[in-house]
Order: structure tokens, then C-alpha cells, then sequence
DNA sequence: ATTAAGGATGTGACCATTCACAATTAACAC
DNA sequence: GTGTTAATTGTGAATGGTCACATCCTTAAT
């Protein structure tokens, strides 16, 4: 039984009970080859023994390197590749730190952020945030040399980042409406400030001109569930005619699927709808949701190796990877009668 | 300009370019009153110049506090509090690291993952698991002097927690379909390890039980949405009439939703439903769900605001901090025909 | 037997900060 | 002008590790 408030056991203590100097036993923590079988297994009883903790401060101050990523994002309610990013991070060895900016955070704030950054000798950097506030360069000289990737940003992007193709999975969606035979096809988008919204917004507008078609009522949300509600409200009494409706997320199209049941709107028979991110629940949505499905797991999985490698690797050329939505079909699309 | 990988300044930096020792540089970060109002001038001007940040490391090393808290948490997935904890954290000049442990964590794990406590210095632990692995001393022990905080642990332990009146919660369920005329209440529970599943279902045995009633078909869930829809479907099945529903949480309520609907029974007219939990996608199902409220943002605001004062006082006495949840009404429930 | 090579171990300095204490300076009263 | 006190500033050691280098001891080759 050891003593609550008993002082933590340093390398010093290790050595002096294993009889060894100090060197020795950090050695044997490295996995240093050099050690002498007969040594390594004197000091490893030493710390077992002493329940003997290296002091992570300690090393990150000797080594400059801290073995700690920080995820710099907008709104954590939301983030479902949280867990994965914690998950990978872990796996390779890192603690993830977090970080939460206002939700269209001025460059002031991401500044100040970054300041943790250089304190706390941060290795890494994985931004996730729906506003790309910097250039490539400006974000390099901001982060004072510490790799970083961008998560989620604009495809094309000049940084390291990894990100969703929004161009291919809205076209899956719409070319998915299309070929049902709507034609009267609204929306419902998200902020414009939110790159991912604006994307979707825009690709839309411009497969449906494709098509020679124009857009139908569309308005904008703020990617919550009653906002969703509210703006299908406000399309339905607009009275413009449409047969489908494409909604930025799924959490908006929850709240639209409502609004369109209080108003005896029947989906998919009178409208279709189709959500986009695939949340865990859309398969058990009044009726089950069609939508563009992100794998958020590989996205964490991707950014967090990504980010791991440049560390190693600190001359590693700058790239985007990129990844392919897909389009779950449920019962929330039906053929144009 | 800056270049990127240039060596970042110290005090030492600081206190050269302004004249001064390092020691009056120390003081002026930390707003020591003994320095005169020029010397403190001088030394901001430099901190400015050359973009000074104190290294966390060092300062950690040398007083041996982070300014981190570590939570522990078993699935991160759907931990509502977590944005709440990471704010209220950040409000009190903390950062929060997060760790997972598996679903039903083996007490050895929790143990590896208190090591990071004493390897990276942490300052306080928030511990968020369904079960509670070890008592009150067992806990001090591991936790080696650093004060913890359980979170949403069960009432009446005896270690600092915050908890919600499980009990409580429940009965406003129950009370609320007895009141509406039911007699035959089904359910679908959580895992018995689960430590609120649990209690959510002696609850609900012993009120019926008070009230000269049994309870109906009883099925046992994993609080994910569809283990809801599987179970609903079982409860049909076994052909056990029923005419009330309490679902351990609104997640797997919204899986019963969808198996109702999909058998053409109707909710509320057919079967009555009520939730636990009152997520935010819970007003817009179909039907809104009656749910039993817990507020998180209250739970995360005192779990760390009592942690962190056992941090400034650690002589502090050990309480459980007690919050009630409250009833939400809304369209799934009714009285009975 | 002699020597070179290399494995095993130890020593001193250093990382960026704080703490306890010492030293200097200023301020004020007598 | 001197002493006393308080305010201001500086010094050395410590925190718990790592790194570069020096030393010692084997071992095998000449």
C-alpha cells in the first residue's frame, strides 16, 4: 500500500535501486540495444517495483517533443469523427487535445489558438473547421513550423488536408433525383459561410442548369434540426411547386421530414427527399433517409496518419486526399408519378 | 517574416532583450505585484517583439501542474457532455484530454490509462464510465493524489461525483403513463452493467410493483437505435399485449418507433412511448417523444467546476453533487382509450 | 601477448521554467 | 545624514528527463 500524496519515482530513485546510473535506465525505458540482458532486467524489477512512471513534461522538455496532437475545431456537438480522430491518434501513439473555436471564428481567435500550440510543444495539427481563414502560407508561418492538416477543407485546397469530394456527392444525389423524373427539385443549404454548404449549394445549381433545369425554392438553414423545420415550413408557404427536395444534412432533413408529416405531406409519395452525411440514425428516420453517406471513420483515420507521417517526415511534400462520398438509397425517394 | 522553424525565444530571450533578469520576466507572466511599472513595460514590449510564449512543458515540469484534466470516458461517441466539459474546462484555464476505455473496461485498462495521470502531470480527472470499477479508496489509491470527480455515477456512492437522480427520472416516467391509464407498460432496457440501466429498470419494477402492478414484456437493449428497432420487433412478436412503452433511452426509442411504424401500430393511439435522455433530435421524431430530461450542460459545468475546486482545495470533503431530471411531454404519449 | 573494435556504462551539460533566498535599491521617518 | 523598512531585482539550485561524449571492459583478430 503506497501513500496517496507519495512523491512520484524518477529515473534517479530506478537507478539507484537497480544499482545503475541513471543513463542506464533511460536506456532501458528507449529500448536502447546497448543495454546488457542481465542490466535491462535489473532495472525493469527497479521500476515495476517503484511503479516508476517516466514524466512525459519531463521528456517533452529535454526532447521538444510532446506526443500530443491538438484538434482545433468549430463546434464539437458535431463532431462525429471525434471518436475515430482519438481512436488513431492513440493508436500511434499520440493524446489528442481539443480545441473548440466559435463557430465562424475570426482569425484573431485562431491565432490565439495556435498559441497553445507553441506553450504546450504541440506536435501536430489537425484543423477542422468549416472556413478556410488562411493561405497555405500564412497557416505555415501561423503554426510556427509544426505540421499540419486541414480536415474537411475545399477541395484543391493547396495545404496538406484531407477532404470529402462534395461535387461527387451532391451529384450522386441529384443526379439520383433526376433519375426518378423530378424536375421541380428545391433545397434546403446551409450557412454560405460553410464551405462544405456552399459546395453542395453550388453544384446543385450548376448540374441542374446541366440539365437545362432552374432550381427550385431554396433556402438556408444552419445544419440544425428545427431549422430544418422551420425553413420546410417556409417553403411549403412560399407555394412554388416542387417534388423533391435536396437538404444540405441530415439533422435539417429530420426536422424537414416533420414539418412535411404536420402538413399531411406524404414522403416519398408527394415529395422526396434526400439528406446528405448519413448520421447513424437516418436509416430509421420516418421514412428511412436517402442520403450521401461520408465515411467520417476514414476521414479521421486518413488526417490522423497523414498528420503522424509529416511529423516523421518533416520534408514530405504537400498533399490533399481525397475521398468519395456515397449515395445510400432508402425509402425517402420514390419515382415521380 | 518570420521563419518557420526558427528556434522559439525563452525567458532567458526575453529578459536580455529587456535588460533584465530572467527572474523579473518569470514575474511579470505571472503578475507578481513586486515589479515596477517600467521594468514590466519594458519586459512586455520584448514578450511582443519577440512573439514569447512560456513553454507549458517547463512550467509544468517546474511547479508540477498541467493545467490539464484527463477525462475518461467508455464510448465517445454519444457523449453529449463532452462539448459542455471541454468549454467549462477552457473557462477555468484548463485543457481537457480525453481518453476512451472500451464499452465494459476492465479495471486493468482504467489502471493503464491512470498512468498517463502520473506520466504527463495531469492536475484532475473526470471519470465517465456506466459501471463503477473500484471503491472510494481503491480509486484514491490509483489515482495516486490526484483528485477525481465521477461523473453520472451512481447515487449514494461515496467518492466526489456528480450525479442525476436516476431514480427520480423514472419515476416521472412511469408516474406519467400510470397517470394516463396505463397498466400494461413494456420495456426495453439497457445493459444490466450499465449502471443507469439498471437502476432504470429496479425503478420501474418497484413503482409497478407499489402500485399492484407487474411488468409487461421486458426486453433488453444496448442503447444504440437499432437495437431499439430489433427489440420493438421481439416485443411484438412474443404477442405479450402491452399498452405503454418505457424505453431506457430515446436513441433506441426512436429504433421502436420505426418497427411500430413499420407493423402499423400507431403511437400514441396504439402504444404509448416514452424516452430517457431528451436528445436533441428527440422533438422532431414521429411522433415527438415524451422523454425524461437530463441536463448535460448542468452535469458537464458542475463535474468540472467541482473538480476543479478540489484542484485549488484538497482537503476539500468529499460530496455527491445530485441533479433531477425532469419530464418532457410531447406527442408520443396518451391516454389510454 | 597486443591491439583494435565495439558493446556496456557513466558523467556533465542542457531543455525552460519556478522556487527560495540573497542582494540591491528606493523611500521614508527621525 | 542615517537607519529602518519595504519594494524591486538578481542568483543558484531544482524539476526529470535526454544528448553528446568519455570511459571502461570484453572480445576477437593479428
Amino acid at each position: 500500500m503506497q501513500e496517496p500524496q507519495v512523491k512520484r519515482s524518477t529515473l534517479r530513485d530506478v537507478a539507484e535501486l537497480a544499482g545503475v546510473s541513471y543513463q542506464t535506465v533511460s536506456r532501458v525505458i528507449n529500448q536502447h540495444p546497448n543495454v546488457a540482458r542481465r542490466t535491462r532486467e535489473r532495472v525493469l524489477s527497479a521500476i515495476r517495483q517503484l511503479d516508476y512512471r517516466p514524466n512525459q513534461a519531463a521528456k517533452a522538455l529535454a526532447t521538444g517533443r510532446s506526443y500530443i496532437l491538438q484538434l482545433l475545431m468549430y463546434d464539437i456537438r458535431y463532431s462525429d469523427p471525434l471518436p475515430a480522430m482519438i481512436y488513431q491518434a492513440k493508436k500511434q501513439g499520440y493524446t489528442l487535445l481539443i480545441s473548440e473555436l466559435s463557430p465562424f471564428a475570426a482569425p484573431e481567435e485562431i491565432r490565439a489558438a495556435l498559441d497553445d500550440l507553441t506553450a504546450r510543444m504541440i506536435d501536430g495539427l489537425l484543423i477542422y473547421t468549416p472556413t478556410p481563414f488562411f493561405s497555405y502560407t500564412e497557416m505555415r508561418d501561423l503554426c510556427r513550423g509544426v505540421p499540419f492538416v486541414l480536415v474537411g477543407a475545399a477541395l484543391g485546397i493547396k495545404s496538406p488536408s484531407v477532404v470529402f469530394d462534395q461535387r461527387h456527392g451532391c451529384e450522386l444525389a441529384i443526379q439520383h433525383l433526376l433519375d426518378l423524373g423530378h424536375c421541380q427539385i428545391a433545397e434546403i443549404s446551409g450557412q454560405p459561410q460553410h464551405i462544405d454548404a456552399q459546395l453542395r449549394h453550388e453544384t446543385m445549381v450548376s448540374i441542374l442548369k446541366a440539365h437545362g433545369l432552374t432550381l427550385g425554392p431554396s433556402l438556408e438553414g444552419d445544419f440544425e434540426v428545427p431549422s430544418g423545420y422551420a425553413t420546410a415550413q417556409k417553403l411549403l408557404d412560399s407555394g412554388e411547386p416542387f417534388t423533391a427536395l435536396f437538404v444540405a444534412n441530415d439533422r435539417m432533413a429530420l426536422g424537414a421530414l416533420r414539418a412535411f408529416h404536420e402538413h399531411g405531406i406524404r414522403v416519398p409519395e408527394d415529395v422526396s427527399v434526400v439528406g446528405f452525411d448519413d448520421m447513424g440514425e437516418a436509416a430509421y428516420f420516418n421514412p428511412p433517409l436517402t442520403t450521401v453517406r461520408q465515411d467520417l471513420q476514414v476521414l479521421a483515420q486518413q488526417s490522423v496518419e497523414y498528420l503522424v507521417s509529416m511529423i516523421g517526415n518533416p520534408s514530405m511534400p504537400v498533399q490533399q486526399r481525397v475521398l468519395y462520398p456515397e449515395l445510400i438509397v432508402r425509402g425517402s425517394t420514390a419515382p415521380l408519378k
